[in-house]
DNA sequence: CGTACTAGTCTTTTT
DNA sequence: GACTAGTACG
């Protein structure tokens, strides 16, 4: 009995094909984690590996953490010295002993989204551009697309030749690729393009890693861009043992880069190439592996497969249709909290998964309510706070003091009463003598424009230079404590605001913890390892899997996890897909939403809850949105059919409810476009019923409300009035009339209902057909 | 130099 | 609706 035996036979075929370029296409649940750890453990058990001599390449660090201890499992200690980690890890590692090649201290700094948007602004200050016209966003997404398909800011300035726009682009890019050197700084899409071209460019380097990589293996290739993809060409390159792991019908990050050919062309880049596929499933029921299938089969461009598994049907699917988000977020909570107090599951076995990071807020709001422990995953990054930002920015000062960003961004924190001006007039000195800004610092009393403000920034440098001759004697949590007790930071969050800085407090904590159980898990800690960890975490990689929560977040962190129970939260046209999709001419945008649907139905191992809402609030504007395509691209009998639920006790759908509602009138309302049609008749607002108690569940006072309180009902009607007082104000159009609106463009009104909230407009789009929507909100002008 | 208020933008997804 | 950047004033 070998660990080999309990593979299939497609999966014993990927184990032990170890030589030559292979590309395992493993369909969604097929294990090919299991594959790759088991490949990873026969290399070394079987074929006298060293695994020094392997490489895997992961998206996150969760997933790279998972990787090495499912290795351990399987062949013990030894398997430290696998190198398992993400793309961008992998390149700092190399970058970290030899950035010196290509003009870059080996100590650079990392930018973050936050750090790249100063730097643009700066430049675009700088050369006069009008970031009105030409968006700071614009300019950012060109330069990073152009780094993800490894285009430099020469070449990027060659192929502008002749577009305006792209021009003034090309010297943008020009500018802040040169800051960031001076900076002593790269940002995440460097690290990859940076390390590509220390590779082609140094013989000596590359044929150090090709003696050291000699088995290289990649998961979630799909998601490879261009500059990855030359990455692993340049390591394996040597000896040609690449193994890639991948389903192109998980391709989500097309727009991140990701290119889905690198995937589809693998074969015609290594002809030689052996294809193993896996389709047997062993995570998802039945039921649901046929709603998944049906949906991904609407793209075109795609490798045949399809998913079975031995495992039986399942329960159908089931789906509901809400009036309003509040009411789905409410059946959500109420669903989990039921199945909970019966027995059904633990909290952890749920995960709720949605479009927009936008759309938790609802869903955290009724899980609070329904005192339902949950995590939500992404949102405001933790390591993008203010305060964790101003204890970063110390610490990137002491550890790089080329790295003027950091230091202009705590010079004045706290408050040492130096200003813009003063700010200014050093930079002006340091680009005078071609020095950093805090060299420049460093010179005050040379900088004759100061006058007495030099006074002010001596104190400053001497601090910083303290802290760093301490930095060889003490600890990393000593150096923060340090910081926090010398500049009397916390006191001065208190001074500011008293409400607020208890939350900040919490979370400098939380950071002072992570800096020890860093120093605690690594051997040789230093400042700048420290802070590249931070700089490189993903928002998944923070979950604890230990804690019972239910887990909350975009369906694009939830690739690569599975859970018993999943709800897919609003599934409607316009939320997902989404509007800038759906809009596009560009078809193959819809396909990309149809994977990540894709995705999210082939998460839940059991129970796939599919939830819509006829209303929600999108950007302080309500929509009326209808079912979305990719639920009517599920046949019709997986799901259960049930009708969508209005009342606001959750008994309703405890029982059975089917005896009394089922089919009697049209399940769910499938016309598109505008669907925002009152069909309950008579159940409205009022009368929902309190049949609280006629669930059999224990629920005990304290931890659920009574759903027919007053108060779930309130926030609706603070908002409904809110929408009355406001809907006085004229409109200047009438049925008939041309208007134009600012996304769904121009369209004809048809109809004109004056309700007790607000006037209903209905209005016939050119672009974008019908729809239905409160005059105070629309916006509508009369063209 | 610091604060308080206002106007504008944003949101699709992230290492 | 929420957050941010920019401006006016003390």
């Amino acid at each position: 009995m070998s660990i080999y035996d309990s593979l299939n036979e497609m999966q014993k075929k990927a184990v032990f094909q170890t030589e030559g370029p292979v590309l395992i296409l493993a369909g969604a649940g097929s294990g090919k984690t299991r594959v790759l750890t088991h490949r990873i453990a026969y290399l070394i058990e079987k074929c006298d590996v060293k695994p020094w001599n392997i490489m895997a390449i992961t998206f996150t660090n969760k997933a790279a953490e998972e990787m090495k201890n499912r290795v351990d499992d399987l062949v013990g200690l030894g398997s430290d010295s696998i190198w398992v980690s993400t793309f961008h890890s992998s390149c700092v590692r190399i970058l970290r002993r030899y950035a010196d090649r290509i003009g870059y201290d080996t100590n650079f700094t990392i930018y973050d989204a936050d750090d790249q948007k100063s730097i643009i602004k700066d430049v675009c200050k700088k050369l006069q551009i009008d970031t009105k016209m030409l968006k700071e966003r614009t300019i950012l997404s060109a330069i990073s697309n152009a780094k993800d398909s490894l285009i430099g800011p020469i070449e990027y300035e060659t192929n502008a030749f002749g577009d305006y726009n792209k021009q003034r682009i090309a010297g943008v890019y020009k500018e802040y690729q040169a800051t960031l050197r001076k900076n002593n700084a790269m940002d995440f899409d460097d690290l990859i393009m940076l390390t590509v071209e220390l590779l082609k460019g140094d013989p000596e380097v590359k044929a150090s890693y090709h003696e050291r990589f000699r088995y290289i293996m990649v998961d979630e290739y799909q998601d490879t861009n261009t500059a990855q993809f030359e990455l692993v060409k340049q390591l394996a390159s040597g000896n040609r043992n690449l193994c890639v792991v991948g389903d192109d019908d998980q391709s989500i990050y097309k727009f991140r880069g990701a290119n889905i050919r690198n995937i589809l062309d693998f074969e015609m880049v290594y002809p030689d190439a052996c294809v193993i596929k896996l389709e047997q499933n062993y995570r998802s029921s039945q039921n649901i592996l046929d709603a998944a299938n049906a949906v991904i089969r609407n793209n075109i461009g795609r490798k045949d497969k399809s998913l079975w598994t031995a495992a039986g049907t399942g329960n159908r699917i089931h789906f509901r249709q809400f009036d309003t988000a509040y009411e789905e977020a409410e059946y959500i909570a109420g669903d989990v909290s039921s199945k909970y107090f019966s027995g059904k599951l633990r909290y952890s076995d749920c995960a709720v998964l949605y479009r927009t990071n936008a759309q938790s807020r609802l869903l955290e709001e009724q899980f609070i309510k329904s005192s339902i422990p949950y995590n939500v995953v992404g949102g405001v990054n933790f390591y993008s706070r203010k305060e964790i930002k101003d204890i970063l920015a110390y610490l990137k000062t002491i550890d790089n003091g080329k790295d003027d960003l950091a230091v202009k961004r705590i010079i004045n924190i706290p408050k040492r009463g130096i200003g813009q001006t003063t700010i200014n007039k050093v930079q002006d000195y340091a680009d005078e003598n071609q020095i950093s800004f805090y060299d420049a610092l460093c010179e005050a009393d040379q900088i004759k424009t100061l006058g007495k403000a030099a006074a002010k920034l001596t104190p400053f440098v001497n601090m910083i230079q303290v802290f760093r001759s301490r930095l060889n004697v003490y600890s990393l949590e000593d150096l923060m404590q340090d910081i926090l007790d010398t500049t009397g930071y916390v006191e001065q969050l208190q001074a500011d605001s008293e409400e607020e800085a208890e939350a900040r407090i919490e979370n400098i904590d939380e950071l002072i913890s992570k800096v020890v159980s860093y120093e605690e898990t690594h051997d040789q800690p230093t400042l700048s390892e420290f802070l590249e960890d931070v700089a490189l975490v993903a928002d998944i990689d923070g979950v604890d899997p230990t804690a019972d929560k239910v887990l909350l977040m975009t369906l694009h962190s939830a690739k690569g996890l599975e859970f018993p129970h999943v709800y897919l939260a609003g599934m409607e046209d316009g939320v997902f897909p989404s509007y800038m999709t759906i809009m596009s001419d560009d078809s193959t945008e819809v396909e990309e939403e149809r994977r990540l649907a894709y995705v999210g139905i082939t998460r839940a191992k059991e129970e796939l809850t599919i939830s819509a809402a006829k209303q929600r609030m999108i950007r302080g504007e309500t929509q009326y949105n209808s079912v979305s395509r990719f639920v009517k691209e599920i046949p019709q009998e997986l799901l259960d059919n049930r009708l969508p639920v209005y009342k606001r006790d959750f008994a309703d759908y405890e029982d059975d409810s089917r005896e009394r509602y089922s089919f009697k009138q049209k399940p769910y309302d499938f016309s598109g476009g505008s669907n925002y049609v009152n069909q309950r008749g008579a159940v409205t607002k009022q009368n929902y019923v309190n049949r609280d108690s006629s669930i059999g569940i224990v629920r005990p006072k304290a931890v659920l409300k009574p759903k027919t309180t007053p108060d779930s009902v309130k926030p609706f009607i603070a908002q409904t009035s809110a929408v009355n007082n406001a809907a006085s104000s004229a409109v200047n159009y009438k049925v008939g009339d041309r208007v134009r609106h600012s996304r769904f463009g121009d369209g004809c009104v048809l109809a004109m209902e004056p309700g007790p909230k607000d006037t209903k407009v209905t209005v016939a789009f050119d672009e974008c057909g019908q729809k239905i929507m409160y005059a105070t909100f629309a916006k509508l002008t009369k063209i």
